[in-house]
DNA sequence: AGACGATAGATGCAGTTGCATCAAGCTTGA
DNA sequence: TCAAGCTTGATGCAACTGCATCTATCGTCT
């Protein structure tokens, strides 16, 4: 009847690499972002989803289903990418409350450019480090540790 | 001579599971820790550290080297962690800029009561979730990726 | 219709981060 | 010895995040 809860060496090491080589990671393709002197990551995740979704858009609350972001933080990002001009806001004609955010040319040209760079950084920051097969394999393992049983 | 170098994909799959996974469990695992009030992860680590340093405590410099906080970011901490009590920030004999944090009692019970919650968190979140041999797989493909030849 | 609760999105405020820069102490080399 | 440059750590400021809350609209139930 120990009450000790404390987890496996293996589940510690695993936990501690995750947190830390995703960080390191995320930092060097955002640094990388930052040196062509483009947006941040958070720019592209969105730009990402909206440029998949085409020109009917998604609206803000699909926008948060598909990505990580909070509520107020994809208000507010597309509070800033509507100023910066890449997307725009349309009123919804069946709710009133809503409203449908599309990607425009502005907003697909900023994407590919941050794609040219976001790219290269998976490449060398993963693509160039395991063989496929171990790349699947990470994809595999990592699936399993998601917690809703999210999509991708 | 084709320029693109859109990466494979399976590297962005093994990227994009690692960005997802990783910043949800670190949630999953920040919430639990705030739901039982207690300090975010962030002070965790920097009591883990000065917790394995013991009496003779560490230099600021030396946190930044062993975690990933920025410098700016690890004397704000310290000066939160003093505020509360947790460390203590001592001159140092042969270097007048430098100081040695060393933490204190109060510290050592806060980063138990914090590992209580932390480490339930570790084995729910990947311990339960994998096999110890998956969990090293994973250790072990995940180091590979580190940036620099890190310790860790 | 009208009231009640749920949903969509915005926002005020406090705390935190990132950037740039600073001050103080150390080290080196002429 | 002392100027120039490096290292250590702090900090002003702007941007961003998290939290709580707010407004507006929608849907439902009576």
């Amino acid at each position: 009847m120990t009450e000790k809860a404390t987890p496996s060496p293996e589940a510690i090491k695993a936990w501690a690499r995750l947190m830390r080589v995703s960080r390191q990671l995320m930092e060097s393709a955002e640094e990388a972002l930052k040196a062509s002197g483009l947006p941040p990551l958070a720019w592209y995740d969105v730009l990402h989803e909206l440029a998949e979704a085409g020109e009917g858009g998604l609206r803000p609350f699909q926008l948060i289903e598909r990505t990580l972001f909070a509520q107020y933080n994809i208000s507010r990002l597309l509070a800033r990418l509507e100023a910066d001009g890449l997307v725009e806001k349309l009123p919804v004609a069946d709710d009133g409350r809503g409203q449908t955010i599309r990607i425009n040319a502005n907003g697909r040209e900023t994407r590919r450019q941050m794609w040219a760079v976001y790219g290269r950084s998976i490449t060398e920051l993963v693509g160039a480090k395991l063989s496929a097969d171990e790349l699947t394999m990470v994809s595999a393992l990592l699936g399993r540790l998601r917690q809703p049983p999210a999509s991708d």
